[in-house]
DNA sequence: TGCATTTCTTAACAAAAGGTAACGTTTTTG
DNA sequence: CAAAAACGTTACCTTTTGTTAAGAAATGCA
């Protein structure tokens, strides 16, 4: 069951069988329906979590409504804002589809890195690739146009055009719906007038 | 000298004097005029820098043109994407004024945690919360339009607009020099309009 | 100081994105 | 199963941004 989580571990750090025991016997595996809200607004969290499988997303709740800022589907994981800065949360954290999760708290990494101090660097290393992927994807964000942002996505996380919908996708790529519709059909046209040239 | 350095770890752990002693030993202060560049494009340096003093800039060329993502003043620090990832750098990062910088390398980095793991602690600590505050620029990126993006920037940093040149200010906004232009006229006529209602 | 370069602004036009609304389709759900 | 809600696309018009070009102002350097 966990196989999906110590493949992902593996890529930071060789895991000895009784570590893996420890983080089996924290009970961290949850099973989560479409819809379910793991996260509301305002609210004041302390759980992080990675994805076995499925997908979640976060959004803001602006003049009504929603804007995604965050996909995380199968080996990603999110610690929302307000387990670092102890704050009420500024954005929803939802499932997209069905899934399974690890759940776990900050007290449990804390009793973890006591047990295994080996943890802690696992999750310095963690911390510090997800920085760099953050950071890489904002820099794309400030020297790309939405149409470029769109087509990027389609090469780095095709899986996601597919499996979310348009209009979630659309503010994940800081557009209206209509413009990402739009943007759509300008593509199609122009591989269409491309095959035939 | 390294006040600012203390000043900052402070938000995150109180060291005692021995532990500032092994900083301070590690002679690790470093003056740089301003267009030193830190690091060029292709290379992959081992260096990262804290701002004692002084500005430095992150840009990419991309068709001849530098297209500027980040900026870290007093305070700041960053860790360029080559030294976590080990691959050449696809960007510059270059001092904007002269500057007094810490410069560390991951060497030095896993000396300290060997002498002192609470310096690992510290590290996770810090990246967590960058994680945090970048995540938060993103999603701010992308919920918001240029024009909204360059006011929170005016209430969030009102010292980068004084000290950096508007082209540069422009692409760390995501839009060119003549848009940033037209918005801080635009920002202009409706205050006068304002004023006089 | 004076010349060259860089920087900032403005203008005019083209391209793209936002807002509003309508319409057909799909998906939910009672 | 049928009504309701949500979703994706298209159209029209407005607003904003990109592009190209030019000129004024500031800056750097010899």
């Amino acid at each position: 069951m966990a196989t999906e989580l110590f493949t992902f571990l593996a890529r930071y750090m060789t895991l000895t069988d009784e570590e893996k025991r420890v983080i089996i016997d924290l009970d961290i595996f949850h099973s989560f329906k479409k819809g379910t809200i793991l996260l509301h607004e305002g609210e004041c969290s302390e759980a992080s979590y990675f994805v076995m499988k499925g997908c979640i997303r976060c959004y803001y709740m602006i003049d009504g409504e929603e804007k995604t800022t965050a996909f995380y589907t199968e080996s990603e994981s999110h610690s929302p804002q307000c387990v670092i800065t102890k704050e009420p949360s500024k954005y929803v954290v939802s499932c997209v589809e069905d899934s399974i999760l690890t759940v776990t708290t900050a007290s449990m990494e804390q009793e973890s890195f006591e047990k295994f101090p080996r943890f802690q660097t696992l999750c310095r290393l963690l911390s510090e690739d997800l920085l760099v992927k953050n950071q890489a994807t904002l820099d794309d964000f400030k020297i790309s146009s939405p149409e470029a942002r769109y087509l990027n996505l389609l090469r780095s996380r095709p899986d996601l055009v597919q499996r979310v919908p348009q209009h979630q996708l659309a503010s994940y790529l800081g557009i209206t719906p209509q413009s990402l519709s739009r943007i759509r059909k300008r593509i199609m046209d122009e591989e269409k007038s491309a095959v035939k040239a």
